[in-house]
DNA sequence: CCCATTTCGGACACTTTTGTCTTTTATAGC
DNA sequence: GCTATAAAAGACAAAAGTGTCCGAAATGGG
């Protein structure tokens, strides 16, 4: 569904937007540690999240990612997804034509609209903080404990 | 959303429908030309396609591809899908969490689940003759007429 | 049997994605 | 200003996906 960068990518964020909301500002080595992905791939997606202005960064000591108030309750997934891999998992043919709309449609093109519009709605309508408050209240995790396997 | 293979793959395989329908057999110079794909890698989808039944292969002069009478009808998106790609848009976490199901599940774990289930149902009630006859019809089209961007 | 045709199978090459490493730049504390 | 820290930037490496090529195997027609 999507690529890896972009699964990080949404781990990050959310991480990120749970820690903000408690006013902390977090560091590649935490974010990594937490959602559990490779550091240096992660620090580059950071930064495309960084360039996109869905986090702002700060580098030196005590430096780290953080979500500004403002912003942080606008920002959704499909942001982040945009950001990431485009939004070539909404727009374009889903057969690879390069002709393929309503009036010349391939034959997949009217369910998968379908599906894409409501895709595209779920994705809109998830946002980060949202996402993030489901950590704190326990209701899902990014990283359980490897200890009993329960979310942290 | 697929990968090129499996793109390919599905166009293949709705125009070997539309000419099976006709009791047409057609070689691979046929398809790659009619779905606009590159020959020698759409040889090595239909091979796919062959080791998991979806298409029939016959050797030598006046040989091809062809779906045979008694399954061309059961054959549905989801199985292309499933023989090229995987079921890997459609099972398996959406952030890519090792650990994660309903009891423990990641932050866009049941938004994901509706949206899946809904791709699901409309890959398997898309039939693969369903989308050949459509072609036929002149509702939907593989590849315009280069001469005056028509379906053909 | 022989030959032309067409798929099959394996090896290879190019591109994109994923991931790492090193150097540079900015910043806070002394 | 100096130093330690942390992100930014760029070069590099490995893996997967995309695409090509060529010989082998099968088959139908003379």
């Amino acid at each position: 569904m999507f690529s890896k960068a972009c699964e990080y990518g949404i781990r990050a964020a959310i991480y990120i937007a749970h820690q903000s909301k408690l006013q902390v500002r977090v560091g590649l080595k935490d974010i990594s540690r937490e959602i559990d992905s490779p550091e240096a791939f992660t620090a580059k997606i950071l930064q495309q999240l960084v360039k996109h202005d869905i986090i702002t960064s700060v580098k030196g000591p005590a430096g780290g990612f953080e979500m500004n108030r403002e912003s942080i309750d606008q920002i959704n997934l499909y942001h982040i997804v945009c950001a990431i891999d485009g939004d070539q998992i909404l727009q374009g043919c889903a057969l690879g034509l390069k002709e393929c709309n309503p009036q010349h449609p391939c034959p997949v093109h009217h369910p998968f609209k379908v599906i894409r519009d409501q895709l595209k709605i779920m994705l809109e309508t998830s946002s980060i903080v949202g996402l993030a408050s489901e950590i704190k209240s326990g209701l899902s995790h990014l990283k359980l404990n490897p200890i009993n396997d329960t979310p942290i």
